[in-house]
DNA sequence: CTCCAATATAAGACAAATCATATATATGTT
DNA sequence: AACATATATATGATTTGTCTTATATTGGAG
């Protein structure tokens, strides 16, 4: 599972919590590849713990909820770095917009350039996240090389959503010229 | 679900069977944008006809074993055409050759020059494949206006993947060009 | 003559991901 | 005073997806 040697990776940077993965890792700074919800995260850490990949700090605190602090173990460690060296498969990808616009040709076009609009702003907002993050990323706590690997995960992201983008644009102008349509309106026959 | 979405969008081109719902359609001219594993199909094709979405009919045949042919319901097709007009979120991503790269700085250099020329050569293959799906493309049965749509997906497939494969050229050089790893070695300690 | 690929469907077992909800307190906002 | 947001963790329920194995026949390659 590329989730839990996600987590062991985040955590060789500095042990965490669970908040802190889920809001400041999964939600910031890998969100571009790799996205995890909350009440997954805690329960894999659960797991990992059994597992003996990590330990857990609690930390009582007061006026806030206690904190359980993970940090990584030495046989998480050499579970990671034997993963690292694992060749791994291209991903799979599932994209509910492409499958809506493979069978577009139901709906009126009006309808399908809504929908290419909504998919443009939101790749742009995404678009504007990773330069965000690209701009925050030098750390002075990290080593060099490896933000250097960290930049080129962002590169591939930026390049993803330029791609996407001027895709969708060219999308919008071959629909906005094709022929008003005819009997689009493949209704329910009754 | 967008598989059913999809199943019933494969079913207004004509009546399948879940043999060919995977091997002519996933798995070759939807497969840019929506992978299904044949025991998802079968299953979610039999929740599909509990739902009223699909009829099959049963092919009894001597030489092959039998065939249940699928075809889609109007209720299926009401259900389709709702889904098509609903807005859907951007996919969400994971990559593990992503999180791979971004801990490469645990790895020696020449392991991560491995992995990324092992992706540049499958993305070279997938790239292929979608060359030679685009010239199979026209279809004489199928209205010009729907292949449009067809052929948008597939220039989205080929666009992504000349990027992701550029950008891996991109990161092999940045690598290359990387000082000698010094410590790089991030070896458990015992 | 054997082994492999293609045709065709099915189910068991599990892993991974999602969605909703619960708890508890502090701080800031309207 | 009421309400939303941030901090912090947890669990129940369900949906999706994957991996493995089973069955049965035909045809082709070596």
């Amino acid at each position: 599972m590329s989730l839990k040697h996600a987590i062991l990776g985040l955590l060789t940077i500095q042990p965490m919590t669970g908040y802190e993965l889920k809001h400041e890792a999964f939600d910031r700074s890998i969100a571009h590849f790799w996205q995890a919800d909350q009440s997954q995260i805690y329960r894999v850490l659960d797991q990992m713990e059994s597992d003996g990949w990590v330990e857990s700090e609690l930390e009582i605190q007061i006026e806030r909820p206690n904190k359980r602090l993970f940090r990584i173990t030495n046989s998480g460690l050499e579970a990671l770095l034997n993963w690292l060296h694992t060749p791994q498969s291209p991903s799979v990808y599932r994209d509910p917009f492409l499958v809506q616009l493979f069978f577009a040709g139901m709906l009126p076009r009006e309808r399908v350039l809504e929908h290419i609009q909504q998919h443009i702003d939101a790749h742009h907002a995404t678009l504007a996240t990773y330069h965000a993050i690209q701009a925050i990323l030098p750390q002075d706590n990290v080593p060099l090389r490896d933000q250097q690997f960290w930049l080129m995960t962002l590169d591939w992201g930026v390049a993803q959503e330029k791609t996407y983008l001027n895709w969708l644009e060219d999308c919008k102008h071959k629909i906005e010229s094709l022929p008003e349509d005819t009997n689009t309106d493949n209704e329910v026959q009754s």
